[in-house]
DNA sequence: TATGAATGAGTGTTCATTCAT
DNA sequence: AATGAATGAACACTCATTCAT
């Protein structure tokens, strides 16, 4: 990027990311915005961040390069905007499923990860974006990031804090616990090239196999 | 320049990758190269690959920027053998440590997971590396780089399948396995931002213990 | 940057060249590259192909180098672009001056001629450029080049086998002597530093002189 | 060629070319210059001076390429020492084969001729490399390689000038004959891809045959 | 003489971003 | 909201040449 043009992206943090122009609050303004971010994240996750310009984003959404920049700041804002899009549905995963209503904490549990891999329909492609290219975010905006990742953590930490006295779970460490639990979602994407065997309830099944050993607490 | 095409860096696959220059057998030429490449490795993890330039490997390095391509081929190249210098202790390991020597399989796994990860230093941030920039490599490069990583997966696979007949493990799909367990090695820096508070010990303990849970086959 | 490898200039060998942007149809897109061209052909026939840099022809042409490239693919291209505009008035000539409705073969001949040599203005010097650079074209566009000189060099040979059984010419190898009338044509830009002391119309002079020569039949 | 070090090539004219190092008058020395010249010849007619490196040339020649400055000041000095060494056996024709001791002018020239091609072996490729990247010679060189240039086709124009007295010859303007007749004798290289066709001994005939029409007075 | 390493300006090309219309 | 053209800094890489040994 330019060094003198950039401009660090937008970031209210708890609210959305506001829009980058004033004007753009229309129906239209935001459907063909979200709509870049989209096919950038296609982009992005295809071919890396740094590898995709501007000119291939405007080609694949069919907007004018020039007139990209009417509904996004910079380059550097779509990779945040995408982050930002994609943590959205994560965050609201909880209250979409009801999920403290559920009694039973396994339950919570496995509704909670299948719906965290099936959401994004390809086996969690964004949290591998987000590990490979968070970097390029300037700081204040990646903390931002990582506030409302850690959200979702601190969710799945609160299942499992649940279960523990209830005797269903068996844990040590919760937060190391749910880290891993979040990171064990995206292994399908971040290791593809030994994971393609599996379909995705195949590997939705292994996946729970495998963390319910490491949760359930059993009979001694 | 007119660059002609893209010359693959070289790739023995078996054997380490060769000296990218003929003549470049002297212990100071080797010394020099290596020196880069473990600069470069850092910058890149760092930086990312395509964030970092040539230019500041020339000042990493203190070699001037011309300089630096009678050491290597290119860019591209340092990138391979930075994956091709790590993972050749990683290969030794298995025989370094004589794993196979030793008796109980657990004793086996927890030996090459406590060394897989020790021995980086870092947490295993050059595999960080290699899930987020192995897609600038040339096709043959790649499958040349995981190949080796597929080696040391069968390691570990062969030394879970051994424990099943034993009783000591019980697995349902040991490749699956093997390949979490790989993968599980780089939460330390993949989630760094959450991670930071465990010390390498801490990590290594949790680590276990949450594999262990996994892979120990216990009492009805 | 990393180049993934040359990318040919387009070649439609029958037609000319096409655009080698979608969009430039403009005529104002279209002025401007043809300047390009032009303006790059003066460099090249004056400093050679290797020696003239984009920045030289950003120079001259007024466009900076960077905007170079929304006109053009690459240096190459310009080369491609070079002998394709200069061809294309050369294969004209035919019809444009109605020669096959001459009676006279000598009159074809020399009408010929003394368009060819006339209308580059330059006593084709682009021929020369074309003898000189075209091996830095790719195999195929050199092709579609030569395909169309070689076009001009066989209507050169049909008006010479034409005029034999006429009797009118008297011409063992018509296409060794085609050949070697349209190579005689570049004399006066190939040997300049002894060719400088004739004016056009003395050049053109001598030249028939020598060709008829050659090819008229005479009495025994 | 970096500019501050621009060294113009030694250039006596008379003479041929001084050595470009006091020391270097030993056998040995001349010897290995002479190699690398001849290699050089051939690189630059293949790939074009341009495009071959010194680098290119120390590969080609087994000398190192810091070595290489031991013989040679420049790569411009070696281009100009190739035309240098190529024209010499061709000033010397004239004496070797004792043409002005030949009695029919119309021998004299055939000798000459034949000679000419014949010498190189490469149906005079050099002269083509002269056309070709003459100009990146500074003037000073040029004018020296093109005097003795001069030199032999003012010895084509002295038998021109002796046989038209004799009638044996008609020509108007000598000067310009005996240029055209230098200059066809690179067609053969110049058009190659038309002229392949051709062995060696079929191409002197037929350029015989089209000279001698050119020179030959005839009966009228 | 010979060598390997160093130098640094130069090359073609790309790209995020801006601007006038 | 849209477009095509412009900008200029950056990039990976090359190369003639020099220098210490």
């Amino acid at each position: 990027m330019t060094k003198k043009g950039r401009q660090a992206a937008a970031c209210k943090c708890k609210s959305s990311c506001g829009a980058s122009k004033n004007t753009g609050t229309s129906a239209v303004f935001q459907k063909r915005k979200s709509n870049i971010i989209k096919k950038a994240a296609k982009l992005f996750i295809k071919k890396g961040y740094a590898q995709t310009s501007m000119r291939d984003i405007a080609k694949a959404t069919g907007i004018d390069v020039g007139n990209l920049y009417y509904f996004i700041k910079s380059k550097e804002e779509i990779l945040y905007l995408i982050f930002d899009m994609f943590h959205k549905p994560e965050e609201e995963i909880f209250e979409r499923f009801e999920i403290n209503k559920i009694e039973d904490p396994v339950q919570q549990l496995k509704t909670m990860i299948t719906e965290l891999i099936g959401f994004g329909g390809n086996f969690r492609q964004e949290i591998l974006l987000l590990y490979r290219e968070s970097r390029v975010l300037p700081k204040e905006n990646l903390k931002c990031i990582m506030a409302r990742e850690s959200h979702v953590i601190s969710q799945i930490e609160g299942i499992l804090k649940e279960g523990v006295p209830k005797k269903v779970f068996k844990i040590e460490d919760t937060s190391f616990t749910a880290n891993m639990i979040m990171y064990e979602l995206a292994l399908y994407s971040m290791r593809h090239w030994n994971m393609t065997p599996y379909l995705k309830n195949e590997f939705i099944d292994l996946l729970w196999n495998h963390i319910s050993k490491v949760v359930l607490s059993r009979p001694d």
